[in-house]
DNA sequence: TTAATTTATGCAATCGTTTTCAGGTTAGGG
DNA sequence: CCCTAACCTGAAAACGATTGCATAAATTAA
């Protein structure tokens, strides 16, 4: 099982290592019989070319690079799944770092991935992460870049996202029309654009329905447990709401805690709907509806443009923004 | 931002190459004074040498592969964590794979891995493989593989392993504790190691405590939902048990599908025990505790090990098996 | 003075592949 | 019999880095 190369190919059929990799590309310069000889040879050592030779010549990795906030999470573990299917029937290899929702992690991935000459990345920002210079100082080499999910401003970039506006304003909606009046929304920081989106879908849901929004039910949170749990329990020490919408599966279950601890002084009748995409969220009690993300989708989407991008000659000029619609899963 | 190389450095200051990669890699047939000059130059530059060229040369890629399961699973993404924090500190590439339970996609993997020229792979089996051949004739070249959490009989290899008899036994005493008398046993197929452990620690238990083992009550399920809840029901008909012991994160989830649907015929006492990671367990409804693995730890020992042999110039003789501790959660 | 040694540097091969350029053979047309 | 075209094939350079060997200059020893 040690490895062939064009070389012992050649030796073997006493051939040059130019006529035998020309005739293993299939090259019109080559006569047939030779081409059928090395074909067959090959096959029978088994030879497979040393792709990191490719990757000299080439200058290029083949290889993509992922930075998610964190691979235990639904969202982006279902995402994950989709960029990995589009690369691998691609011939790309993906390599996974975390931000761990650091800024300074997420440069440490960013300078590590350029370093490793990952041809490409997709990239969903960290929730401390408040401009993008960093990957702006990158993408002036010819790195390609894809963001999903978590989405700077700039025009610049290709970006595939949900619809949060429409998700967060059809969870809202949902609550209102079970007759909920005091609904509390508990989401990440601002800086966030899935926290800006979401928020608005909420807003005017409410106001669709001439409910006023009061910025005291409206709490965004850290990334460290104790904010979510200190959120909830000024929420509820101001007014009682009759419903929760938390805005990612961690602060679902940041929050799950703190319902916990006081149960009971939560009405049966509070309902509970998150923006997650947590696949137990049935099991839970109490009940947890969601907006459902096409997590996996938006994976394939991302890196199927990533690819068309590293393959296509020409550089782009304009760049798409893809929205993929949210569905609401009610338990 | 463009990639600087040897060569670069060699004419700006009219050097050869040679003396330029000697000077940086301190040399001491360079002069102490030309050192400084490429010394300071290649930090000003920023110059970083090209892997790809390196990996070429030195017939490494620096990079190790992990094939799971699935990632999409708490103990698999937590253990992700460990083999990245272990890896990338030491200058490692991680290329993760998933079998999605399937022999033919692990052979995939394996091949894929193995023409991609990484050093050597981590893997946890998939449910369905039943021998390692596919893994022995590539573990014939000088590729290391490691093997945590399902491994297989061969002591050719090391493995890192929970300690699944004794923490199957804890939760199973824990049970007969509380006063259970009919434990039902679901779990996978016994193809796989921790199958086999872990049915052994829920036997010793009873045995211990007098209790007769029922093979009614043992259900190996594969990895389709429906065998997850045709066991359930099967058990639930044949006679109602007082507590359940699910042996994984995904039959958990599965078996809490049929609880729910036969929720009126279970009494409230009636106790769920798993062997999962799931962060999620104590949010449950009815309640589940678990026994849980230290899935970081695993990663961390497990990538240790891998990296050290790679390292190390001698062939290893003498396989290693770890063996973790576990503990329980009691929700 | 000459030979030997030290010091500092460069040349060239190497890893595995692709590709440009050039060379050689054969056949056919004149 | 010569010229050209068509058809095959091989040598060599290139990608970026490392390293054994050669060489030049400078110093020391005899």
């Amino acid at each position: 099982m040690e490895a062939v190369t064009l070389k012992d190919i050649a030796k073997a059929l006493n051939l040059s290592t130019s006529t035998v990799s020309r005739a293993l590309r299939d090259s019109y310069e080559i006569n047939e019989n030779t081409k059928k000889l090395v074909a067959e040879y090959a096959q029978k050592v088994n030879y497979r070319p040393n792709p990191i030779a490719l990757s000299l010549k080439e200058n290029k990795s083949r290889a993509i690079g992922v930075i998610v906030p964190e691979i235990a999470n639904n969202f982006f573990s279902q995402a994950i799944n989709g960029i990995e299917d589009e690369a691998y029937s691609r011939g790309y290899h993906v390599v996974i770092c975390q931000s761990h929702e650091s800024l300074e992690r997420e440069k440490e991935n960013l300078r590590h991935l350029f370093e490793r000459r990952v041809d490409g990345i997709l990239i969903s920002l960290s929730g401390n992460t408040t401009d993008i210079v960093h990957i702006l100082e990158y993408s002036e080499s010819n790195f390609a870049v894809v963001f999903f999910d978590r989405v700077p401003d700039s025009d610049r970039f290709h970006k595939v996202v949900a619809d949060n506006f429409l998700g967060a304003f059809a969870a809202t909606e949902y609550l209102i029309k079970q007759g909920k009046k005091r609904i509390a929304h508990i989401t990440s920081p601002l800086t966030l654009s899935i926290t800006k989106e979401r928020l608005e879908g909420y807003k005017k849901a409410l106001e669709k329905h001439g409910i006023a929004v009061d910025n005291q039910l409206i709490k965004y949170c850290g990334f460290d447990p104790e904010e979510a749990k200190a959120a909830v329990n000024e929420i509820i020490d101001y007014q009682n709401p009759d419903a929760f919408f938390t805005c990612s599966d961690r602060l679902a279950l940041h929050c799950y805690e703190a319902f916990q601890n006081r149960k009971n002084e939560l009405s049966n009748e509070t309902q509970f709907f998150g923006f997650t995409n947590l696949n137990v969220s049935h099991l839970f009690s109490p009940k947890l509806s969601t907006v459902v993300q096409p997590a996996y989708e938006m994976g394939t989407r991302a890196a199927k443009i990533l690819l068309d991008q590293l393959e296509s000659k020409r550089k782009v000029k304009d760049f798409e923004k893809i929205v993929l619609e949210t569905y609401l899963k009610i338990s």
